[in-house]
RNA sequence: GCCGAAGUAGCUCAGCUGGUAGAGCAGCUGAUUUGUAAUCAGCUGGUCGUAGGUUCGAUUCCUAUCUUCGGCUCCA
């Protein structure tokens, strides 16, 4: 075929000779338009501007954006070859495994000769500007898979890219150098690159850390270098702005300034409460309790401790074994809980069940320790000892479909009293190592297929991610930072009521085996405490804050009429507290912002004389001055509900 | 668990190549009695993560270990 068509994006159609290139394209429409080029994207396949169109189809030109996550993607794996030759370069003897762009930027992974530090940064920065002022051209070149083999001989890393480059099907191997073949500096690369260096306008180098070798643990440690890179200045300075506001909100540091929780070295991994956090934790507690209690469940509480001859029989003791602390009692041998089913199990099993007890949900606010590999754990957000707002629905497979349902809504509505929404809804299906045979993972995955069909979910799919019992369905929300969290889930168990011998009669006046549904809204109390510290900032709206008043006194004078102020909002209920410091009014203004208490009273002389309040608010400063009635108004109003939409 | 970095007063941090530690804030005491984001002065406070080793002498050098941080892996 002489000709092919391209549809650009306002749907117009040119036609241009077969072999034209993305540059010639572009030219042909502007000069300015082929001087900005950076690739080209035919259909959802982007390509080097030099590259001959190999089709037709759908045609865009990709121009430097900070909106465009496809330039960025070029951009950014551009930027990770001119690190990776800034590395090279410095500390010779250093060789490359893989560098590709990410979501967050990019990285590569390399080995050098000797550690490469943040120290190392500034001059790797250096020598990157070099490289970019030099505006080298990214030249591909493309060889034969014998060839290509033949060129990465005796380079574990690339000589492994390249084998597996061809074991997905390329016919052909690329490679990109940084100017010209054979002089300079070049990479095993599918590609696509920035037509030269001098494109690559604003990076930065961000952190250094290990990596394995294809992610396997067993294999070898690597460096990896992240950077960032943007189309312009502007961009990279608002992405560095972005960086820093994440680490004023991070948790662990909110949690210590506005004396939450703290962690000890005696115990890593499990979190010490503080009366303010607990005060936090507790809200959150009785929130999900509130919620759940008017959808038919039941609350119980199980053992912590039990014996290892339960967990033998659930299969925990095999398959969750490392995971789980050991006790002892005497000569028995004990474990830690690190779920509750087996428990609820128990609970399910005392007296018999029939089919109109179906669906029962029990649901328990219960305590549960894992003992996590060291270096996993992560303030709040992964710890060994936490409690989840955990259920395990009892039901018949017929109603499988509607409890899922009705828990989607659950997660649906309990998120929303946070201001988050379900950002996706990953489907995970049966891992390697599992109980029960592939007949019941069948039927537990069908089961949980069809059961988010009805409930109109649309999942990506997460082989081979799902619990060691059963499939399960993950929600994540995204906070206000666009960062995702995995927090509720469902999971679809056909495997531990038969393993326990969990049995209802059914209508048939014959013993069946329940399903068994585990399910999180929050998953964890202190991973969600993490995130809402987080996503507020420490700025808890009303109905959570620990403190939500504090009464400030101009001087020692008025601290009598301010205990009273105390007293009164103190019996309705509102928490609060009287700063009777000798310190001027400025002093404690500022320390009550900084604590991020939501309202600050102030008495003096006026307020006493007039039975009044001054109130100021958070942020917002002085409001004025109301009575104490009115002010109390606003407590009327502060419930989650009030966040529903 | 793996790679890299770090651990000094309640907090944030300084302390060059070895000679037993400093600042700011916080705390305490006193003065001041204050009007919308820091009043002043004085004082207290650390066996420098832990255990060994080298040395006349270790916060500093070495080894081990624990914890934390950044990642990998894993996960609620």
């Amino acid at each position: 075929m002489a000709e092919i068509s391209l549809t650009l994006p306002d749907q117009s159609v040119r036609v241009v000779p077969a072999g034209t290139t993305g540059r010639e394209v572009a030219e042909s429409i502007s000069q300015g338009l082929a001087r900005k080029a950076i690739a080209y994207k035919l259909g959802d396949k982007t390509l080097d501007m030099a590259l001959p169109i190999p089709a037709s189809g759908e045609f865009r030109i990709i121009t430097p954006s900070n909106e465009d996550p496809d330039a960025l993607y070029v951009l950014r794996h551009s930027c990770a070859h001119v690190l990776a030759e800034a590395v090279c370069d410095l500390f010779p003897g250093t060789r490359l495994a893989y560098g590709p762009p990410v979501e967050e930027g990019f990285y590569y992974d390399l080995a050098s000769p000797k550690p490469i530090s943040g120290d190392d940064f500034p001059a790797i920065e250096k020598r990157m500007a070099e490289i970019i002022k030099e505006n080298r051209p990214f030249t591909r070149c493309e060889v034969s898979s014998e060839e290509g083999l033949r060129r990465t001989e005796g380079d574990k890393y690339k000589n492994d890219n390249a084998v597996r480059a061809i074991t997905r099907g390329d016919s052909v191997i690329s490679f990109y150098a940084t100017g010209a073949p054979g002089t300079n500096w070049e990479d095993l690369c599918a590609g696509p690159h920035v037509p030269s260096t001098g494109y690559l306008k604003a990076f930065k180098i961000l952190s250094v850390a290990g990596a394995y070798w294809h992610g396997d643990q067993t294999s070898d440690q690597l460096t990896r270098i992240y950077g960032i890179c943007f189309a312009d200045k502007a961009g990279l300075e608002s992405h560095l702005t972005f960086l820093e506001e994440a680490k004023k909100r991070d948790h662990r540091r909110l949690g210590k300034e506005l004396d939450l929780f703290h962690i000890e070295d005696h115990s890593p991994g499990m979190v010490f409460w503080h009366p303010k956090g607990a005060h936090l934790y507790n809200a959150l507690r009785n929130h999900v309790r509130n919620v759940i209690s008017k959808r038919g469940y039941l609350e119980v509480i199980t053992p912590e401790i039990v014996d290892k001859s339960l967990w033998i029989k659930s299969g925990h003791a095999d398959k969750y074994n490392e995971n789980m602390f050991i006790t002892r009692s005497g000569d028995r041998e004990m474990a830690v809980k690190p779920m509750n089913c087996p428990c609820h199990i128990e609970i399910f099993n005392q007296g018999l069940k029939s089919w109109r007890d179906l669906p029962m949900r029990l649901a328990e606010f219960g305590k549960c320790h894992r003992n996590e590999l060291a270096g996993t754990m992560h303030g709040l957000m992964r710890v060994r000892g936490f409690v989840q707002d955990d259920a395990h629905i009892f039901c018949t497979e017929d109603q499988i479909a509607s409890e899922v349902r009705d828990f989607c809504t659950l997660v649906r509505d309990i998120y929303a009293d946070f201001g988050f929404q379900i950002a996706k809804v990953k489907f995970s299906t049966r891992p390697e190592k599992r109980i029960g045979s592939d007949e019941l993972w069948d039927k537990a995955e069908q089961a949980l297929s069809e059961a988010t069909a009805a409930a109109g979910l649309e999942t990506i799919l997460n082989p081979g991610e799902g619990a060691f019992y059963g499939p399960k369905l993950e929600f994540v929300l995204k906070d206000c930072l666009g960062r995702d969290w995995q927090c509720g889930t469902i999971q679809v168990d056909f495997n531990l009521p038969i393993r326990l011998g969990a049995t209802y009669v059914g209508q048939d006046n014959q013993k069946h085996h329940p399903v068994m549904l585990h399910r999180a809204a929050l998953g964890s109390i202190e991973r969600f405490c993490g995130i809402l510290i987080e996503e507020y900032a420490g700025d808890f709206p009303l109905w959570l804050a620990p403190t939500q008043v504090r009464v400030l006194p101009i001087s020692e004078k008025f601290s009598e009429y301010a205990e009273k102020v105390r007293s009164t909002l103190s019996e309705s209920g509102i928490r609060v507290e009287v700063d009777g410091s000798n310190e001027k009014i400025g002093y404690k203004i500022r320390q009550g912002e900084q604590h991020k208490i939501p309202y600050l009273l102030i008495v003096g002389e006026k307020e006493a004389q007039s039975e009044l309040i001054s109130v100021r608010k958070r942020k917002d400063g002085d409001q004025g001055q109301v009575s104490l009635d009115e002010f109390m108004n606003v407590f009327k109003l502060c419930t989650p509900d009030t966040n529903r939409s």
